[in-house]
DNA sequence: GACGTGTGTGAGTGCACACTCACAAACAAA
DNA sequence: TTTGTTTGTGAGTGTGCACTCACACACGTC
């Protein structure tokens, strides 16, 4: 036995994330996530459901990293205010998306919501995340919104890659706005 | 004949929009925009260059109906102040993108900006709105991206039907946010 | 060694879909 | 009426891809 199962399953979702990420759940064949992994196509669809079955493992997956990225941020903040303690989360989240990724994935993932299935694990990833921000941070509903709308503007400013415009209605957009 | 080709290529580039909005770029066939839009498929394609080529065209005609939606919203302005005519502008966005598909194709398009032509047309529709609402309203760099990061915002609650979830996380992040 | 169990694959199968082309019908000009 | 131009289509073709299955190899156990 090379590996076990549940370890496999383990690396497959992470290249998944990255390979999803870049084109998407249609334009996307199983067997670039199975190259990617070093394993056979047919072994993936032993492991997963279906293609639509390793796409929603992914994105929990990908959640999963997200959250546990601010939950660490969170640890590190500066002081104990609301707003201390969402600039950390937010910072902690601007560095773990500096590979575009989780980013990427996120954006491909709302794509594909009209899939019932990427619609609920969307809506779980997105749960988890934005009742951590709250209760940790103490926020108000407008600090929360806020926080989503922000991080939001930055997948537009990476899928359309407005950071590398220097037109002045790009630099509007981007300025302030972390590293990305 | 029944009509001029470029009468035609306006109906179909109007449905193209619907039909793309729902499954995205590469998940819907070109005959499924034929059919919508009453000919046959090879039509289609001697209308347009390729599968592509309609989609970019399509992405045109989304922001050209957003431009000019935002443009006739600042006219109904109640004042000048850069911040009314801002809510003049988010009002009428919140109109136009009610039945959801002008919205839902921007999220598809952003999904498919790994393919550089999607890439270049997305930044040209936010370009011309983006500097449109910058000279029009006489906004701050930090009010246009607070104008666009709240839009975002709605691509989110839009796709993951957050304005159906009673629960408080989603009602943060929905409160205030014109009606969509 | 024999045998079960879990890991892994090569070689298919069937279908959906992008794109083409030969051809038809409506209209205009002579 | 003939000739040319534009609008429009049915019937293909080739390819890429989701998914399957019979089969092989590694390991433990007796």
């Amino acid at each position: 036995m090379r590996s076990t199962a549940e370890a496999r399953r383990v690396t497959v979702l992470n290249t998944a994330v990255s390979v999803f990420a870049r084109a998407g759940f249609h334009a996307t064949p199983v067997t670039a996530v199975a190259a990617s992994a070093g394993i056979s196509e047919a072994y993936v669809f032993r492991l997963f459901s279906g293609k639509l079955g390793l796409f929603v493992a992914a994105a929990g997956a990908c959640f999963d990293r997200i959250a546990a990225a601010i939950e660490a941020g969170a640890e590190r903040a500066g002081g104990d205010s609301p707003a201390e303690i969402l600039e950390a989360m937010g910072d902690a989240y601007a560095k773990l998306i500096a590979d575009r990724d989780l980013l990427l994935f996120q954006v491909q993932a709302q794509a594909v919501t009209d899939i019932p299935e990427v619609a609920e694990a969307v809506r779980a990833g997105y749960r988890r995340i934005a009742t951590f921000v709250q209760d940790r941070a103490g926020a108000s509903d407008a600090q929360v919104q806020q926080f989503f709308a922000y991080g939001q503007l930055c997948h537009l400013i990476v899928t359309a890659g407005l950071d590398q415009i220097p037109e002045p209605w790009a630099r509007a957009l981007t300025t302030g706005i972390r590293h990305p």
